[in-house]
DNA sequence: GTTCATTTGTACGTATGTATA
DNA sequence: GTATACATACGTACAAATGAA
């Protein structure tokens, strides 16, 4: 198989789509070798320089993983679905962030009743700012997470650039107020979905929600923010790499 | 500023380093433009093909961002946060599993058809070990989760001492095989629960299931085995903890 | 255990294309 | 339109890790 001459295309980026195709076809399978970067570069006729171009943007999308000496197997057919959160390091969680747009419904300042406080920590009574909003895809008018943060009051003047600058809210925090998060905590639960929720989303009542809920503290181990996302569990997942130390 | 000679990382990573410091030190502040490549090259006395791979490696870690025709900015004062998983080992992982009993009901090597191949990876054809079970907390004959999986061939020779040693199949295969697992991948998902699992897990048939999913790589990036336990929503959240490097 | 061919990683040089200011 | 700066793409050479003989 050749490149096609008459593609505008950069040829690395036709390198990497001929071999994403056959890697999604089978003809490499997951665990299997790629061809050696002096046999790409042969077969498609380009220097070695533009394969390792290729390859390159194949190992950031995590389809394959070179090892010096070893060569480059494939790890996955495809790439993850847009919905799919990676997570090696929090900065994943803005990346993915970044990457849809946010919508703010509602900001308010409450008080927490006794089933709040139980649910994201705290003391009853306690103000929060409460954020409520909906993330949406490109182009897609449907919703693909809803969103309710609870921003502790000491920080509550972040409200008003939540939604206009495009970062996560701790990171708002960090830099309004210099307080630095140390620790993020992340739970997941799942369940089926309550009405209201379902009406926001737009999903089936008996449609499954993925909770995931991440409290980020202080270095005082203070709660700063509590974010609470709930996904459409079909249209999620969560993936996270653990690497042993070496 | 140069490069320090007697340093023995590679010439991009120092490049890396130094830019690295100097935008931390507000040298170049946000928003501000780095020098030019052929500027950089000139400065560091090195090839501007050597100034592209740090340049790369800035961009790929978020702190600048390339335009062409306009040049690099710099885009964060700092590396985005680096938290890690408090799972200190892989180990941490399983932890839990030692405090409840595992019942083995099946293992048998089978061959993957497409759709399991599509599932945990690898190529249709190929052969598994498959060990299917339920665990159970202690004193308590309902199951909390039920468990299926694959072990590479390769290391078959785990089959005989699972259900038997209490530890984890994983370290089954580095204590038989000394193959180090270098790396695990953790996915979630959850679903209404199939017919033939709600019968195992003794569930309603309308109830829910989170699905973690552990693949177990080798150095060399195989596959070693593929791990799927699926646990009745209601009964489980999962939690991690991260947090930031000092 | 050592040697050796293989394969990716690092690093240099050069040239041209293309978006930006 | 022109100069600038990054993007793409060719070439070469050697280093370092791997794995098999």
């Amino acid at each position: 198989m050749r490149l096609n001459p008459p593609s505008f295309k950069p040829l690395y980026q036709q390198v990497v789509d001929a071999l994403r195709d056959e890697i999604l076809r089978g003809k490499y399978p997951v665990g299997g070798q790629l061809p050696t970067e002096g046999e790409l570069s042969e077969r498609f006729s380009v220097s070695r320089h533009t394969v390792r171009e290729a390859l390159r943007n194949l190992r950031s999308d995590g389809l394959v993983s070179s090892r010096q000496g070893a060569g480059t197997t494939v790890a996955r057919p495809s790439a993850p679905s847009t919905y799919v959160q990676e997570i090696e390091s929090i900065n994943d969680l803005i990346q993915y962030a970044a990457s849809i747009r946010y919508k703010v419904d509602r900001s308010e300042v409450i008080a927490a009743d006794a089933a709040l406080a139980a649910s994201i920590g705290g003391i009853s009574g306690q103000k929060w700012l409460r954020i409520e909003g909906l993330r949406y895809e490109d182009n897609n008018n449907k919703p693909v997470c809803r969103t309710v943060v609870y921003v502790h009051t000491d920080f509550a003047g972040v409200g008003r650039l939540v939604g206009r600058r495009n970062s996560a809210i701790y990171e708002l925090i960090e830099d309004l107020y210099g307080e630095k998060i140390a620790e993020v905590e992340q739970v997941i639960n799942a369940y089926r979905v309550p009405e209201v929720v379902a009406a926001e989303l737009a999903l089936e009542p008996d449609a499954v929600i993925v909770e995931v809920r991440r409290t980020y503290r202080t270095v005082a181990r203070k709660i700063a923010e509590v974010a609470v996302n709930q996904y459409p569990a079909d249209r999620f997942s969560l993936a996270m790499k653990l690497r042993r130390r070496t």
